[in-house]
DNA sequence: CTGAAAGCGCTAACAA
DNA sequence: TTGTTAGCGCTTTCAG
């Protein structure tokens, strides 16, 4: 490894210390514009590399946010984290950025090598695992900026912004009763997950606000996998009365749904609508294109680039609790549309 | 921010040197294993927590690897990441994760920053529009382990790990001959990219192996995404004579490809037979399935990782070209199978 | 406007 | 086996 410039190396050639070459760089006020210019031009011949490493040490700022995503390979999280980081980018912040795949041990040993590389802030979205939040406290007591996403409403005291999944099932319900559904089935996800049963009850309580029956067998909760999904649809065929319409809390769960109902020649969206959630890419490539839930990725990941810059520049910060929530949207498309 | 205990106040409590600490917590053979019980017990009781920082200042090593991806939001490349990030995690290293989003700037601003937080080594797979390597250089100059794959095969020697584009598309046609097709068009990608120059070339080739005719027309060059590939199936299927199999470059293409060709009730395979490239996720999920390439995502990630790790250890370590080649594998589903 | 000097937390060569 | 000492590269008071 060749050595490489360091400010010294700039103050030897310009016969000035290297604290005025420090101040020179970061325009600092008081310095005069003369030898300003000087430096720089003195740091480009040199081809000086601030070392981050060294002035992190010294300054306590590492600039560097520690990001956990419970999965990369889902168009949602992918465009949060991509937002995210341009946001904080434009601010000087780099983002190391690590997976939990859905596990909660990973999570945790996630926390441990992010404080260990001294970020100044954390940014998570929680696994479908974590329901006890010990390890958040360990953040929280170190006074360092901690921000949830989309999976991580909480009673811990920290911010969170994520979309109303209540809300959405009431859009959703709301939308296919308007086509013409009578009889609407939930693919749902496993009720222990906070907004999945957010969206159960949402379901739940929109039937009721549309004077429908609620019918037990008519909810069927597990994972919301493709094989998930066919699954649970086949289950809902073999129902001595089929629903008309089928809302799936998740997109490769409609997807499987789809399959099967078109295994079935069972003609979506005329006989039975179908409904999604998440905007996953694929909704729109296939035929009939599923309807689904936008969560407002884009929005979501600027939103907390945002509050954690704002956490981070107040300097009375103390964790507290705020929520953003956002509404979601419904895009329409062919597996719903009933009417014209 | 609290303060955080640091190895001296371990050395305080215990009435020994910080030095002593140091080795103690990195079981350096040559100390008591009295005091190196003592010192990890009182590190345990006051939640003692390395700063990365400081030792990485110090030993000139920051176990920080960073990685550029030019997008996320595709399969292969999250599935590569998660692999190489594991392996990397294993060996004490943390990823640092940047995107270019295909751009060429944002690659150079991407390799700035990551120089300047000191990582020991890069990885990296470049944008559809680099052509030019100079930024490269800088890194090579520093004589920092810089790896490249899939998208980077290239002549300013430093290593490379990637499939065999050039057999792929042998391993593509070899397959449509062998279920009868006779006139097979290529859904090509932008020549000036390696990897799609060689697509093209392992096409042309493996044509006139099989002693088929090599016609213009049926080499359409474009962007790889669904819209490009409807475009240009719209053109094929104008041609005085239709092809009777399409082998998309990339496998968005390939779906634009399909969705065209059940548009004009055209039967797939048996009139005309698609494959794909890359195994994104959605090609098992639509119907027919897309028969597609399988790029060995996980395998690609591991190895780089692997190659970087042995770079690192090697101190003598100069940049050197050194390139590993998978073969790719042909995944055959319903798009492609004119036969049983 | 600039210089001198101290130190962030840790490691490692050299002593003892 | 442990202590001493010096310093990684940078920032930041405190002087001048």
């Amino acid at each position: 490894m060749k050595k490489k410039t360091t400010i010294k190396d700039i103050a030897n050639v310009l016969k000035i210390t290297p604290s005025a070459v420090s101040r020179a760089l970061h325009n600092h006020p008081r310095i005069s514009d003369k030898t300003k210019a000087a430096v720089k031009k003195v740091a480009k011949e040199l081809e000086y590399q601030p070392n981050q490493l060294a002035s992190a040490l010294r300054s306590g700022k590492s600039k560097l946010v520690g990001v956990i995503v419970p999965r990369t390979n889902s168009h949602f999280f992918s465009s949060v984290v991509e937002n995210m980081e341009e946001e904080l980018n434009k601010k000087g912040y780099n983002v190391i950025f690590t997976q939990s795949n859905e596990s909660y041990d990973k999570e945790c040993r996630n926390i441990e090598t992010l404080l260990q590389t001294q970020v100044d802030g954390i940014i998570a979205s929680l696994t479908n695992e974590t329901v006890d939040f010990s390890h958040y406290e360990k953040i929280k007591a170190k006074e360092i900026p901690l921000i949830l996403y989309d999976r991580g409403d909480n009673d811990i005291g920290v911010d969170y912004i994520g979309i109303d999944d209540y809300k959405s099932s009431h859009i959703v319900v709301d939308h296919m009763v308007e086509q013409g559904c009578k009889r609407i089935a939930h693919i749902a996800g496993y009720r222990h997950t906070r907004i999945y049963n957010n969206r159960i009850k949402g379901y739940i309580d929109a039937l009721e606000k549309h004077n429908l029956p609620l019918e037990k067998e008519l909810i069927l909760e597990g994972d919301l996998t493709v094989e998930g999904g066919r699954q649970k649809m086949e289950e809902l065929l073999k129902l001595p009365q089929r629903p008309d319409g089928v809302y799936a809390a998740g997109d490769y769960a409609a997807l499987g749904a789809l399959q099967v109902l078109l295994e079935n020649n069972i003609k979506v969206p005329e006989e039975i609508a179908l409904v999604g959630f998440s905007n996953e890419p694929f909704t729109s490539l296939v035929t009939p294109a599923i309807s689904t839930i936008y969560q407002h990725n884009e929005q979501i990941g600027k939103l907390v680039a945002k509050q954690f810059l704002k956490r981070e520049k107040d300097k009375t910060w103390k964790p507290q609790l705020n929520k953003i929530i956002l509404d979601a949207e419904l895009i329409v498309r062919a597996s719903s549309k009933k009417k014209e």
